[in-house]
DNA sequence: TTCTTTTTGGATAATCATTCTCTAAACATG
DNA sequence: CATGTTTAGAGAATGATTATCCAAAAAGAA
C-alpha cells in the first residue's frame, strides 16, 4: 500500500465515522487531496475535479475541506489571497514560498522548532495549542537557475 | 521625545520623502498607528478614526496603510479573516493570539528564532526575504484567571 | 493674483474568496 | 412501494479588499 493510499484511505475512515455520506464528488475530493503533491488551493482542486465531475460546485469543495479540517485530517494554510490545503501532513509544519515559480514547499525537518515552540512557552506564559509558520523568499532550483545563467 | 513620537516622526518622514500630501485624515491614521500598543485591522483603525473624521473612507486607512507597507513602516500581519497592522515594529516578528480574549500580543526576544532562519536557510538552499509566525493558544493572563477562578 | 494644467486624495462601485441558505436527492423505516 | 427525515450541493449572499473616477489641491503660465 502506498502513502497515498494510506493517506486516502484515513481520509474516507474519518469521513465515514462523522456518518457523512462518501459521495462520488467526496471521494474524488479525498483522492486528490491524498495523491497531491503541492499544496493546491480550493479553485485549483475544483478546475482539476472538474474535468471528470463536471457537475461537482466549488461550495462542495470548501464544505468538504472543512469537514476533513476538522476530523484533523488536513492542514489549513492561510495566505494572503486565498488558503492552501495539505492533506499528506495535517499538522503543523513551516512552509516554504517562492517568490519567482510560486512553489510552496514543505519546511519540516527542522530540529530548532521545538526550541522555538519551548521558548515561546516559557517567556510569554502562554500555551501553544497551534502555529503557523510561512517563509516568503527564493527556492533552491530558482537560486539554482538564476547562477547558472 | 517619547517612543511613539518617534515612530510618528518617522512614518510622517517617508510619507513626505515619497511626495505624498500629509492630509489631515493621513495624519490622524500615522498617529493612530504610532500610539496604538495592539494590532488594530483596518476597520478598527476606521471605526476610532470615523469619530474624529466623520467623512473619512475606508479605502483611504487601506490606501494609506498600503503606502506605509511601501515605504517598511508598517508591518502588515494576514490573519484567516482579515489583516492586522503593526506601526511599531514593521519589520517581522512572532505574533501570539490568544484564543479566549482575542489579544495579539508580540513575541519578539526569542532567541531560537536565528536559528531557526540559518536552519531553513541551510537545509533547503532557500533564500529567506521575510517571514510570517504566528502561535494560537491561550495566553498567560487567561491561563491565570483560568487557574485562580 | 488669476486662469489653466496636472496631479492625486478619497468616496463609491466592483471584485473575488468564502460562507449561508434552501431545494432536491438520498437514505431509513414500515 | 410509500412516507418521513437527513444532508449534499447549487446558487445567492457576505464582507474584506481593490479599482475606478471625480473633485479638490498643487503647480505653472501670464
Ligand atoms: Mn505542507
Ligand atoms: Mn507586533
Ligand atoms: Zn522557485
Ligand atoms: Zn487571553
Amino acid at each position: 500500500m502506498t502513502d497515498s493510499e494510506i493517506r486516502y484511505q484515513s481520509l474516507l475512515h474519518k469521513l465515514q465515522q462523522r456518518g457523512c455520506r462518501l459521495t462520488s464528488h467526496r471521494l474524488a475530493l479525498a483522492r486528490l487531496l491524498s495523491i497531491s503533491e503541492g499544496h493546491p488551493n480550493a479553485s485549483q482542486l475544483y478546475e482539476t475535479l472538474r474535468t471528470q465531475f463536471p457537475t461537482i460546485s466549488l461550495a462542495t469543495i470548501y464544505k468538504t475541506l472543512t469537514l476533513l479540517k476538522e476530523e484533523g485530517e488536513v492542514l489549513e494554510i492561510d495566505l494572503h489571497s486565498d488558503s492552501h490545503y495539505d492533506g499528506n501532513k495535517p499538522y503543523p509544519h513551516p512552509h516554504l514560498i517562492c517568490s519567482r515559480c510560486g512553489a510552496i514547499l514543505d519546511g519540516d525537518s527542522v530540529r530548532s522548532l521545538t526550541a522555538l515552540n519551548q521558548e515561546i512557552e516559557q517567556t510569554y506564559g502562554f500555551h501553544i495549542s497551534r502555529y503557523q509558520l510561512v517563509f516568503y523568499g527564493v527556492c533552491q532550483s530558482c537560486l539554482q537557475a538564476e547562477r547558472s545563467a
